[in-house]
DNA sequence: GGTTTACGGTACGCACAAGTTTCGATACTG
DNA sequence: CAGTATCGAAACTTGTGCGTACCGTAAACC
């Protein structure tokens, strides 16, 4: 209390229901209209806020969007069934329940290639959203390589390129849409840890 | 001849130069500015045309950019080394011989995803970048399959995905930077032979 | 109560691109 | 040569977002 009070700056304190509404209009039109389509003008709007409001909170588009994203904490808790394929399809399952239409879908990918050119910006989205993904995957294939389910000395970081890539590369081809993701990630799966010899 | 003069038109006809001009003008900055990013404006700067010389031709963006892509015949000679594998890198290597930086080897990934919500500038792009590229791999897969280089009964389609997708993905995670993509390429390849059951 | 800063809302000037129109010159037909 | 449609170039209207500035009001401090 001491400290706040202290620490506070005269004047009327930043309203925190502005920053909610700003951080939610922002997502939102992200998900909408992309990174390069967000427009500052569409974020007063949706948000019922002052253009200042914005300004005084961030000095353009990047630095806002940086901000928005960073506040996007999916809690992503990893699964533990067993074995490593029930992981797998529980976290693709989960990760699908949360994107089931086809534009949220191509949401990452039209983020992370919209950000390109924008250091800053391409960074926040990587971490939120690859690298955090990836590293539950990790730990999922970590584990399974701990009991035995994948060849000792594999790879990891390859494997998880190998399990994500298909399917990211099929949603970007066929504009998100895809009958069942779960099935078609779990062929893959399958296939990878068959091989293909004859 | 006979047919030429007689169903031409009366008045000063097209200018084949201003074609080239503009559909040159249009690929170079769908490299570099991407598909949102191109504006016909500069498009007309860089062809060194008038605007009503593009607005003669084509109705708006979309129009343009699909008649310039069409232009597009990547002449896409198959290899023939006698193995799947040296096939394999020889495609590679000539497709990342023609796409050396960064932007280049984003460039299908972007213009994919700008054109999502353009059904017929998508679907040309699609056809341009991707099925074309496909088709070459569906043939050598299908030697190499009457070879007995791969498992009888293997999905070519899903093995396309397979092969293509964590190139692709990783291109997308990374902006477009690879030490050795065509390394990376046949490390994907030998996974997919080798399986990964312990 | 006086001072300070933030609030939502609005108006403004600036930049830039979309399209349309006009210009004199040019190329081809009949 | 007369007629027509093109050419590059430029002017023009319209629309939209950026970023700044200014309202009167509201919320905190001293």
């Amino acid at each position: 209390m001491t400290a706040e009070t202290a620490s506070r700056p005269p004047g009327r304190p930043r309203s925190a229901e502005a920053d909610a509404a700003i951080a939610g209009a922002t997502l939102e039109l992200l998900v909408e209209e992309g990174f390069q389509g967000l427009s500052i003008e569409a974020v007063r709007r949706r948000a019922g806020v002052g253009k200042a409001t914005i300004y005084r909170r961030f000095p353009d588009k990047s630095a806002l969007v940086r901000a928005a994203m960073e506040h996007l904490h999916a809690s992503l808790e990893l699964p533990d069934t067993g074995t490593l394929r029930g992981d797998l399809e529980a976290v693709w399952r989960s990760a699908y329940a949360s994107a089931p239409s086809a534009p949220q879908r191509l949401m990452l990918v039209r983020l992370l290639i919209e950000a390109v050119g924008d250091e800053k910006t391409f960074a926040v989205f990587r971490e939120t959203l690859v690298e955090r993904r990836r590293t539950g995957l990790r730990e999922l294939l970590q584990r399974g390589l701990e009991r035995g389910e994948l060849r000792p000395g594999t790879d990891l970081e390859l494997l998880i390129d190998l399990l994500a890539g298909p399917i990211i590369y099929r949603f970007l081809i066929d504009a998100g849409e895809m009958e069942d993701p779960v099935a078609r990630a779990m062929q893959v799966y399958d296939t990878l840890l068959e091989g293909l010899k004859p």
